[in-house]
DNA sequence: AATTCGACGCATGAATCGACGCAACTCGTA
DNA sequence: TACGAGTTGCGTCGATTCATGCGTCGAATT
């Protein structure tokens, strides 16, 4: 047992692929076992094994299959390239096999999707938590996270499927902002409030709105999904923050008396946000802030809190 | 030397296999008694009968010989690290204020249970992550977290107040455990899918495991909250694992019949649990495991540890 | 004398092979 | 914007290869 010479299911097995799509490879880009004679079962070397596991972690990062293999082939334990000059050229076609549809989104989007397909959370993490520490929270969601969840999404509610895949990455997306709130230390006590409205149950963007604060320096408090209006004031009550950021995100969650309420209550907030697409601007009372975008209601935060230590220090 | 030296024959009876397979399984895989001169009669000691037990065993289940065989020979029976020594004493006297009951949980419960009343994240993350690293997981959610959170589920249900701190501690102990995950890496492809029963809600205690399952250097897979039986069927045909795992909370969500569809699927795992309060010992189908709680689960799903992967990979 | 040993071989079912095709996706072009 | 060309993952099918449990045989062990 001193030499170990997987066979084709254990490998496919082990790398989340199907085990014809073991044999594809093989055939159109070479990327096999060194040694296999034509009718013989495959058997694959730790050598070989490393040859498939470059090709994979490639294609997660969104190199095209074609040139991942040439790459693998040739270099069986290559680092990723750099975010540089990697954006112009490109010849290739993707596509693909049973995918999410990512559009021109680039190739860390189609990277991102694959892995989610094969339910691969050790990639999907390496995705993610590259992107951010490459070009930080808000950059990511808006270019990477937010169009892969969005093709998923509308995947499954065309065909009902991909739920698995959905909650899969839903609950990396926000490992990953707990992961950055977690790493960058909070400076000071928290005073912005963050909570979905009432029985709104995505919380995720709220989360990307909390990393990127976290990742200013700004400090929060995040209180999830389906909040009640009652648990939102008590919150409120108890903690008495500057703001307070509500999160809707469809219209049938965007209940305008949650915002009066917020106003009208003892501990009023300096400022209350309504975010998220569930909001209709026109129907918002006086007083509430109105962000359309992750980039905004990060800046929009940003000078709450630049107000507060300005009105401390003096 | 009285003990016990069975001869090949009768261990062939015991085990119910010819004599001829015993031999064979000692030539093919190593499998045999530990002593043995070629040519002289084999003598099995008891340890070695425990060793050809677990084979028989792993066989019957489904795994493959050799796979199994090679189990058999490096791990006899799963034993697991047990859990570092008890905490406390300590007798902090506990205040009057609006609480969360915990019982006679020791101090730690107490301190979180007043942080989580503060909505103080950070708190409550210090806590949690102390007791995970001091006591382990297992410990940590026998006797912190499920108190705590049993506590603060028993005054919400009685006053309909603090969901927002129970959400809020999920979060908490949701990210704790995600950290674990994060922090041990993942040895090999995980080959146990951890799933919530359909239309379930509560995934603490699947993260739980998951978390537990990590510690223990046992990769897996969890799916989450909410998982239709199609998305379970769907997310085993794609990744064939060799456990599954179910949980359902209460017994609305305990239906045999996704069990069933389990063991019926193409890609049928070798070990199906149905953990959880919600499924009822009497109502479960054949060949379906029921652990009674952490500890069992976890000691169950290292029995089903995929001894393919001691290759080196990245 | 009853077993067991080691070697060999066989039957059988599972796994894999190679070829083919499908469906889905992207991109250039009209 | 719609459409065709190029990519790619994977399901299917009939044939073949492998793995595995076990029977048989002559010699050795107990």
């Amino acid at each position: 047992m001193a030499d170990e010479a997987l066979s084709a299911g254990a490998v496919a097995r082990r790398l989340g692929i199907a085990v014809t799509t073991l044999r594809t490879w093989h055939q159109r880009y070479g990327l096999g076992p060194s040694e296999h004679v034509p009718g013989r079962h495959r058997r694959y070397t730790p050598a070989d094994l490393i040859r498939l596991e470059t090709m994979r972690r490639l294609t997660a990062n969104g190199v095209a299959p074609a040139e991942a293999a040439r790459w693998a082939v040739q270099a069986p334990d290559a680092a990723l390239p750099g975010p540089g000059p990697r954006t112009g050229k490109r010849g290739a076609r993707g596509g693909g096999g049973a995918t999410i549809p990512v559009g021109r989104s680039g190739p860390a989007a189609r990277g991102l999707a694959r892995a989610a397909m094969r339910l691969d959370s050790n990639a999907i993490n390496e995705v993610i938590d590259r992107a951010i520490r490459t070009d930080g929270v808000v950059t990511t969601w808006d270019t990477l996270l937010r169009p892969v969840l969005a093709g998923i999404g509308e995947r499954h509610v065309a065909t009902a499927a991909l739920i698995e895949v959905e909650h899969l990455v839903s609950r990396c997306v926000s490992e990953a902002f707990a992961a950055v709130v977690r790493a960058h230390a909070p400076g000071g006590p928290p005073r912005i409030l963050l909570s979905c409205a009432d029985e709104e149950q995505h919380s995720l963007a709220l989360e990307a709105l909390g990393a990127a604060l976290a990742e200013a320096g700004i400090a929060h408090r995040l209180l999830g999904a389906r909040v009640p209006v009652r648990a939102l004031l008590e919150a409120v009550d108890r903690t008495g923050p500057a703001a307070v950021v509500l999160w809707s995100q469809t219209r049938s969650t965007a209940d305008p008396a949650q915002l009066t309420a917020l106003l009208a209550g003892p501990h009023r907030p300096l400022l209350v946000f309504a975010a998220g697409p569930g909001w209709r601007a026109d129907r918002l009372p006086a007083g509430v802030v109105r962000p359309v975008d992750l980039a905004e209601a990060l800046s929009l935060a940003a000078a709450v809190r630049d107000s507060l230590d300005q009105s401390a220090a003096g």
